[in-house]
DNA sequence: TATTGTTATACTCTATAACTATA
DNA sequence: TATAGTTATAGAGTATAACAATA
């Protein structure tokens, strides 16, 4: 906070990277990532397994490569991933009836019930990093980062509305 | 592209993560890191490199704490970061005579000629990425995430006015 | 005593290739 | 032959602690 920062001089344009609104997306995104890790792990899990457990509950069961998709993480990273949360008993994975290949992912009740704690948690991460915009601000940022999502094809939905209570 | 996401079920509420803006900011952070690191390989380059060296042409010279500061990157980290670029002759490093514990770094002529290759990337980069948002849009993007980045103290600057030409 | 930079290290994340079982 | 998942592994990013030089 208060580091006293002596030896930045005369910074003229006043830009830096921040001309780069891609440098600028990547070092937010490693700083919102490092403020969940350290809010979610007293809870015992990491930010990926927390985003795949809220994927699960709000999208249901799918393929590990749906979900691979959906997270935007390889494949093979994802089979420790869930190995993990299986391990916890957080997920379940079973065969797909109709292609004995694929595992049909879903959310276990233990993981629900976890998930509803760990939300609480992300969401105050989310209140706090995000305190310098206001509501209507933040739905904005959120509305243009699920356009840029989309775009990239990185599977994000539009936001559009939530409709259950899940919690 | 068109990888048939065939187990891909109902997708009732259809929001996903899309709800917590920190997860999808995190997310697209990596992936537009992805996209630096294959434009930038040809070039000799890793996106946190660019980062450098793009704040050092930008701010001018500076101590490394400072510039550990301005790329949101660990002092220890940054140390070897600077070893590989001062290596290739793109930074130099010298004593600060006013307190000879600081190294001010800044960059060479060689890095200056550089960046401006890399600033035609990443700027092509960032075109790309954010294609799904118009020129307004993307301002205005840009602004939210420079706020955000503010509030946070990970040191980023106001997206006031660019003055100088510099490619 | 505190700070700047450094080194070493351990841990996580990411990407690639090779394998299996199913199709 | 191609696809879903798995395994192993190498590479990059990150965080921590201990140290030397300087303040």
């Amino acid at each position: 906070m208060s580091t006293d920062v002596t030896t930045k001089p005369a910074s003229r344009s006043g830009d830096g990277l921040a001309q780069h609104t891609g440098f600028l997306l990547a070092r937010l995104g490693r700083a919102v990532t490092r403020h969940y890790r350290s809010a979610l792990t007293p809870i015992g899990l990491k930010p990926r397994q927390t985003s795949a457990l809220l994927t699960l509950r709000d999208e249901g069961a799918m393929s590990q490569q749906a979900l691979g998709a959906a997270l935007d993480i390889d494949a093979s990273n994802l089979v420790v991933l869930l190995n993990d949360l299986e391990g916890g008993g957080l997920i379940l994975r079973r065969r797909d009836p109709e292609d004995r290949r694929r595992h049909l992912v879903e959310i276990s009740k233990r993981g629900s019930k976890l998930i509803c704690e760990v939300e609480h948690a992300s969401t105050q991460i989310d209140d706090e990093f995000f305190a310098g915009l206001d509501s209507d601000e933040r739905a904005t940022l959120h509305d243009l980062l699920a356009r840029v999502a989309q775009s990239t094809d990185v599977s994000a939905r539009g936001a559009s509305g939530d409709d259950e209570e899940r919690c």
